[in-house]
DNA sequence: AATCAGGTTGGAAAC
DNA sequence: AGTTTCCAACCTGAT
């Protein structure tokens, strides 16, 4: 029986409708030659094993708007279960597939995949559509105006994309003709269950940031719609440790692509236009930059996810120490601070920006000297917006490994914390069994008498661990050894390119 | 070649 | 109380 021909819509981290170019390109070519829409994702049930059930959660929850959206649409989501590489391309022939379009992506696992389909795609002659449309800028024409290197500063990067003038969004609303819609493929919704990747929902805490494009869409619309805030915002004053949020909590429908960067800055350009408003680095649209600044970077750098063989990292003798990792990862150094913003990372994928400058500071320059390379992967399973380049970037800066240097700059657990909270109502909420302390002693209960431990029904070293390290020590250590790392850093540096 | 300004968000002490 | 200075001194990019 003669099949009719098939246009495949690979969505990855672009689980949206709106301004999803590479989607309009497949909807368009089915309409056009009257081939099916196949629009697909590729779950690896392998996943479960990196990535926490928080993360999860998000994840199906956008795979299970995304289907909603779709029907609405007159199409739907289909999920294969496996690796693409393997079920794609027997797909291609089953399902004689001639078009086949996605978003550019950088993450190296996504590439890993995608050059295996790709490779097959071109055997088979189907056509390959890749739009950029996950970041606001193409990053490789940035690196391109920089003489094919990276940008090492926030303002150098700035100034490369000063000029570019950012294409706008696209819209898709018109729904698909009942002929480009495969018989039996949308019959049933296929989204899996939590329980499908061995996560019992009972376990996890409330949901506080539900996943998909149309919750992404609410909470962006709510955000513009206070002009005041947006035009007034300023990272460094936001708090990190606040009950509620003092930030947009954007990043989760970003880094899944359930809300458009493009969409973002188009809004925040709309709402700035003619009010006085903050700037870069510190603007909101200065944190969609830094995003874009990570890509660039990312995109330009081998290895950037690594210290050894990435151009960009100082390398830095880290030590291993599996037992104060572990502490760090589930929140008990000692430190409260340090303990409740890690304990909010796990219990709900989200921590301000300024506390995961502290939680990074410590593991790494500041305290325990592990690598950056193990915080960034307890990151990678507990992060609601888990993002490849941003999360390594970010995990260099703050380890004083790349594009920050003032490494005697160090968070310290007990001070930091009290400039916005000085009741440690954020330790109490997060780390109830100091719930009792007295302010005094909330941000280093060591040092509460023990009649003070007693009356709080909280004795240090029984209900709450003792400090693993002593910060005022250490970090003192710390600086040393990251002057020998630099100082060798340098050397090695001036014997590569000696002066001619 | 050498110098200089500037860098999203430190802390503690000194005014 | 809010700003300034010290701490010990980093790197990049521009000139």
């Amino acid at each position: 029986m003669a099949k009719i021909p098939s246009v495949v819509h690979w969505f990855r981290l672009d689980l949206r409708i709106h301004d999803n170019l590479a989607l309009r390109n497949a909807i368009n070519e089915a309409e056009n030659r009257k081939y099916l829409l196949r629009p697909v994702y590729v779950l690896d049930p392998d996943i479960a094993s990196k990535v926490g059930a928080n993360r999860l959660r998000f994840l199906i929850q956008s795979l299970q708007d995304l289907d909603t959206n779709l029907r609405k649409l007159n199409s739907c989501l289909f999920i294969l279960r496996g690796k693409a590489s393997e079920l794609l391309p027997k797909l291609f022939d089953e399902w004689q597939v001639k078009y086949l379009t996605t978003q550019v992506d950088i993450d190296p696992e996504i590439l890993k995949e995608e050059e295996i389909v790709e490779k097959v795609a071109n055997e088979k002659d189907i056509f390959i559509v890749k739009r950029v449309q996950h970041t606001v800028f193409d990053t490789q024409s940035v690196l391109k105006k920089n003489n094919d290197c990276v940008p090492l500063t926030y303002q150098k990067f700035l100034s490369l994309v000063q000029e570019i003038q950012v294409k706008d969004t696209i819209e898709i609303t018109k729904s698909l003709s009942d002929h480009c819609k495969p018989s039996d493929y949308c019959d049933n919704n296929n989204v899996p269950l939590l329980s499908e990747l061995g996560i019992d929902e009972s376990m996890l805490t409330a949901c506080k940031y539900p996943g998909g494009e149309t919750e992404g869409l609410k909470r962006l619309h709510m955000y513009m719609a206070k002009k005041q805030w947006v035009c007034k915002f300023e990272k460094p004053n936001s708090s990190p440790n606040s009950i509620e949020p003092s930030t947009t909590v954007l990043s989760p429908y970003i880094s899944h692509g359930c809300v458009s960067s493009k969409l973002f800055y188009h809004k925040l350009k709309e709402v700035e236009n003619g009010i006085p408003h903050t700037m870069p680095p510190v603007s909101l649209m200065g944190q969609l930059m830094w995003r874009e600044f990570y890509y660039t970077a990312g995109t330009g750098t081998e290895n950037f996810d690594k210290m050894v063989g990435n151009k960009l990292c100082t390398q830095i003798p880290w030590a291993s120490n599996d037992e104060q990792l572990k502490a760090w990862a589930e929140g008990r150094t000692g430190y409260p601070f340090v303990d409740a913003i890690m304990r909010q990372l796990k219990e709900e994928g989200w921590i301000h920006h300024l506390a995961r400058h502290m939680v990074a500071c410590f593991l790494t320059r500041g305290d325990l000297w592990i690598s950056w390379e193990e915080g960034a992967k307890v990151f990678e399973g507990y992060l609601l917006d888990y993002d490849w380049s941003l999360n390594a970037g970010n995990w260099m800066w703050l380890s004083a490994s790349a594009f920050f240097y003032k490494y005697f700059r160090v968070y310290s657990p007990v001070a930091f914390g009290k400039k916005t909270d000085k009741e440690g109502l954020y330790i109490r909420k997060y780390v109830p069994e100091l719930k009792k302390y007295p302010t005094e002693y909330i941000y280093e209960p060591w040092k509460a008498p023990q009649n003070v431990q007693k009356a709080a029904d909280c004795i240090i070293g029984e209900g709450y661990p003792q400090r693993i390290v002593d910060h005022d020590k250490i970090h003192k250590e710390n600086m040393q050894k990251m002057s020998v790392a630099y100082k060798a850093n340098k050397e090695k540096k001036s014997l590569k390119r000696p002066r001619s």
